[in-house]
DNA sequence: GTGTGTGCAAAAGGTTTGCAAGAAA
DNA sequence: TTTCTTGCAAACCTTTTGCACACAC
């Protein structure tokens, strides 16, 4: 535990970002279980105040997870919704986005086969290949 | 051009809308060229008002637009939470986000491989299936 | 006339920003 | 002491909503 803590101090130092208490509190919510997970900031900042007394600032929460994301430690997934979505994942995968429930998914590599994109364009690098795939329930219409 | 119109209105009518000029007009931008393309509402909005005199209220075009994709004639694409993009392409089709320029290129048919999906979910249906293929210059990093 | 659709302004929801006070180096 | 970070509130942007008036049928 107390190991843990210290990682995460390093894991920040590393990037360059001072270890405050809040992005070890964060770190420790993100990277501490096994399993990786989706999230949303309000996800992120309900599990805070349930565990702490004292609550993080939104700014600083916004602030941390951007930080975050632009040092590769967890990835924004693209969905066309209200919020924006997280995942401590940052291996390449896919993912299953339910209309109805708003969850989300992974896809299992053995589910899909790797995209094979033969195009490239012009002086733009390829920054990431997502595959979104939408369900629903069976029994309905779309809307 | 006459001839555009009535079918506009027709078009309306087929799907239970009544042919109101906000309506027809709106079908005019989005249908009128045989080539499709990508927009926002905020784009809409802009090439409303250079186009007409008087102008239609934001919360109309949402209706029409919401209208629009419910009945299947424009498409939603999922890129990410800033703002929503909308395809009058319909057909299956995927994407290149441009991170720096926010622009989005379709993806040829020829240039991705079908997605071959092995794993379904139980009582749910697929709704759609999109690749979002993320890029940016070659010469810089990703933020 | 009846029922829809439109326009406006206000509100909502998520996210960003500016700045003063506080913590880390 | 200097620099970075936090917290707060206000601002922002896109989207939604409520309601009176206007239009389509």
């Amino acid at each position: 535990m107390m190991r843990k803590n210290t990682n995460f101090i390093s894991k920040l130092r590393e990037i360059g970002l001072r270890p405050t208490k809040q992005r070890v509190k964060i770190c420790q919510l993100l990277f501490l279980s096994e399993k990786t997970f989706h999230f949303t900031i309000n996800d992120l900042v309900k599990k805070i105040s349930s565990e702490m007394s004292e609550k993080i600032s939104l700014a600083t929460v916004y602030n941390t997870v951007h930080a975050f994301k632009k040092k590769g430690y967890i990835k924004e997934i693209a969905i066309n919704s209200d919020k924006t979505y997280y995942d401590t994942n940052t291996s390449i995968h896919h993912h299953f986005y339910d209309e109805e429930t708003h969850e989300l998914v992974d896809c299992n590599d053995n589910d899909i086969d790797p995209i094979n994109l033969k195009k490239n364009i012009p002086g733009k690098k390829i920054k990431s290949i997502e595959v979104l795939i939408k369900i629903a329930s069976d029994n309905q219409n779309q809307y």
